[in-house]
DNA sequence: GCGACTTTTTGACTTTCTGTCAACTTCTGA
DNA sequence: TCAGAAGTTGACAGAAAGTCAAAAAGTCGC
């Protein structure tokens, strides 16, 4: 009774996704300012009321789109935390996730950066934020793993009472916090940043070269274990932009 | 005939300064939602024109706080690049002035991070956008300028093309990163971090390290220099967090 | 201190959006 | 076929942004 579904609901279902791919639509291409639920409602040709019967206001639907965002990137996580190799290369095959990421899913990581501004987060059910809190949970659980797994194998060293988290955190915020930069400082170029991929890149080998992590790369060796592991861990996505 | 200002000027002024204060006030207590011109208006007592006679709209105003903001955090740079010491040393005076900048000045940090959300920052007029930039190239030029100095001095050797821009990028994500994850992020705690200042001082510190920039520093040697920068530099600030 | 002129304040009004809901339409299954 | 369930609709209430003409307050030469 549940695999068949009557063509009602199946009509339903497909209206959802409309709604949530013409909002990433508006939301990529005119910005947040531009989505509102009537605009969705008009692009939809549907009354408002319909569109709030498939979320209760416009943070939920936000919040939701950043689920699936979440969890693609917690997929994509995954992957490279189960990958082969050194734990070295494992830790690097997420940095070429988050690029990835960045670089092939610009909806996905734009939804996930308005989601955390508080005009969105405080109107938020608690439900959902404990899911993406989850979510996030989760992700950094798996990056701080792959530390742990570089302490049991010796490659590793965490002086000062640092723990796994707390570098975790240093590689996170450095990522997130360029890409952050990035989005909203739209004058990068002006002074001298060609590619924030690049920086990202070079900002956590030396970082993790500096943490002493084994084996030390150079920018060359590094450059083609990026190549290689996104080959290997993520053969279905490439790093260059997208051109769609 | 500027010096001295009619009573009437003054109380548009004062009120200024208490809108100021108040907007502040609001969006540091009850956050970014709670701040409308029209609980303003109520709360100076007086009308909503009133205030748009201010500011010609919310966007302005936040604007403006930034601009507040972001000209004490150049003071505190332009303090810190100008410090007694080696290159290194003026470097970990910015990180100095960032953590007192975030512990110390609460509000100034939320007004630069709500400014850059597209919600707000699109409907700025250009000319303040620009102010913003311009602010903000220049703390970038400060931090820069350090890192030149440090290859010129023969403490620091870029590799593999790297420019000092990249490089200042690199820290300042890994800054400002950590801070908005903190803010945005409730539950740190949660998951083993107990203090962000703390990950961001070995986020940065075991970067520079590993971009073997000199003297290289362990983290007692390092937390020693961050007192004495703080007293040095900052005679005025002190590196707990304020009760007020 | 008067009166003409300027500046500032005011709040009612328009607009734009969110979110609700009772009436209406469509669907489903007996 | 039809009664009740499920889904849709758009008018409406509410909140907040932003406008503007009229009123009030302030300024200044006399």
């Amino acid at each position: 009774m549940n695999a068949k579904k009557t063509a009602k609901q199946q009509e339903i279902q497909l209206r959802e996704e409309q709604l949530v791919k013409t909002a990433g639509q508006i939301l990529l291409k005119e910005g947040f300012a531009a989505l509102s639920m009537e605009r969705l409602a008009e692009e939809l040709s549907t009354a408002k009321g319909t569109i709030y019967n498939h979320y209760p206001n416009r943070e939920e639907l936000l919040l939701s789109m950043a689920v699936t965002a979440i969890n693609k990137r917690q997929t994509m996580f995954d992957a490279a935390s189960m990958s082969k190799g050194s734990s070295r290369e494992r830790m690097l095959a997420v940095g070429v996730a988050c690029e990835i990421y960045r670089r092939n899913y610009p909806l996905h990581f734009v939804v996930e950066s308005v989601v955390r501004h508080s005009a969105i987060w405080d109107r938020c059910t608690e439900e959902r934020r404990d899911l993406m809190r989850k979510h996030e949970h989760r992700c950094m659980a798996l990056v701080a793993g792959i530390v742990r797994s570089a302490i049991a194998d010796g490659d590793l060293k965490l002086v000062d009472g640092l723990n796994p988290e707390e570098m975790t955190l240093s590689l996170w915020a450095l990522t997130f916090g360029s890409y952050i930069i990035d989005l909203t400082s739209p004058s990068l170029k002006d002074i001298g940043i060609d590619s924030i991929h690049r920086s990202v890149r070079m900002g956590s080998l030396h970082m993790l070269n500096g943490y002493n992590w084994q084996p030390i790369w150079n920018a060359d060796e590094h450059a083609d274990r990026v190549i290689q592991s996104c080959q290997n861990v993520f053969p279905n996505e490439t790093l260059l932009p997208r051109t769609t």
